[in-house]
DNA sequence: CATAATTTAATTGTGTACAATGTGTTTGTT
DNA sequence: AACAAACACATTGTACACAATTAAATTATG
């Protein structure tokens, strides 16, 4: 009667393909960013100033699923590549601004190419890669932030 | 014609939803691993000695796709708690051989709390966590060690 | 208006991840 | 047997991730 254990396996987990898979993704990534000299971390959070230019580390941590603790360093190391700027808030001094140099804006020429070199690398039919997509946002939508 | 950057908007990544929603399904897991004292990271180690009671560095890693950076000291951490032994392999000296204790043995009855706690933790259908669980591994299938 | 409560980032401490390198062991070849 | 190649694990260095705490600024409240 060792069916009790059954849940323990790992093979009976969803949770495990998903920690496996996320870093499997993170590392087929590397080769392609390392090009353009971001990690993944540094490549997502310019995306997101990519999309909006400016926002504040709350914004940018709300978008990313990340708090100050990550960001604060991430955004230093990318502040001394010369892609952003941080400065505080003149209405209130709390808020740190967060907002695209020219040179971080000539970046996302550059990342075509990582797209480019990563898309169909999950060797997933269209249907599979659109289930999966709902899927993880159908969980990630009941995230209380 | 903005649209060429259209690929590089964040909600338009596969990778992304997956890298934000394992790091949250681990975040979950927290408070409940908290009342057995391990990590996510020792849990599902355990999880493969309770399941295989004795295996060695190499093959712990091919099971977790973990390399002996990462489960070094994650080992050395378990063996502190008094959950596993490490010891060289007698043909082997190269090979060490990770085994449960019979306290490492008598923690699965408490993890079975564990997985109690989170079953159901993902809001999602009986079909879809089937159907993501199926995809996970699709993706999973296709790395080679 | 003064103080308490809240808010925003930064800091600190712990624990992964992983690439690259190092060390000792074993195996394959000559 | 001698030595090169391969192997298994440990170590080092870099970069997150996050809980908990701190610090400074702002807002709410009596």
């Amino acid at each position: 009667m060792e069916d009790k254990y059954q849940c323990l396996r790992l093979s009976n987990q969803l949770c495990f393909p998903l920690y496996a898979c996320s870093k499997e993704i993170v590392r087929r990534y590397k080769p392609h960013l390392d090009k353009i000299g971001l990690t993944y971390t540094q490549y997502i959070t310019m995306m997101v100033l990519w999309e909006h230019e400016t926002l504040n580390v709350k914004e940018l941590g709300q978008y990313l699923f990340l708090d100050s603790g990550t960001l604060t360093p991430v955004l230093k190391k990318l502040e001394k590549k010369g892609l952003l700027k941080r400065c505080r808030s003149d209405e209130d001094e709390r808020v740190l601004i967060v907002s695209l140099t020219d040179e971080g804006r000539a970046l996302q020429k550059d990342a075509l190419s990582v797209v480019e070199a990563m898309t169909g690398c999950m060797d997933l039919t269209m249907d599979e890669a659109k289930t999966l997509y709902e899927i993880l946002y159908k969980v990630l939508s009941s995230i209380e932030l």
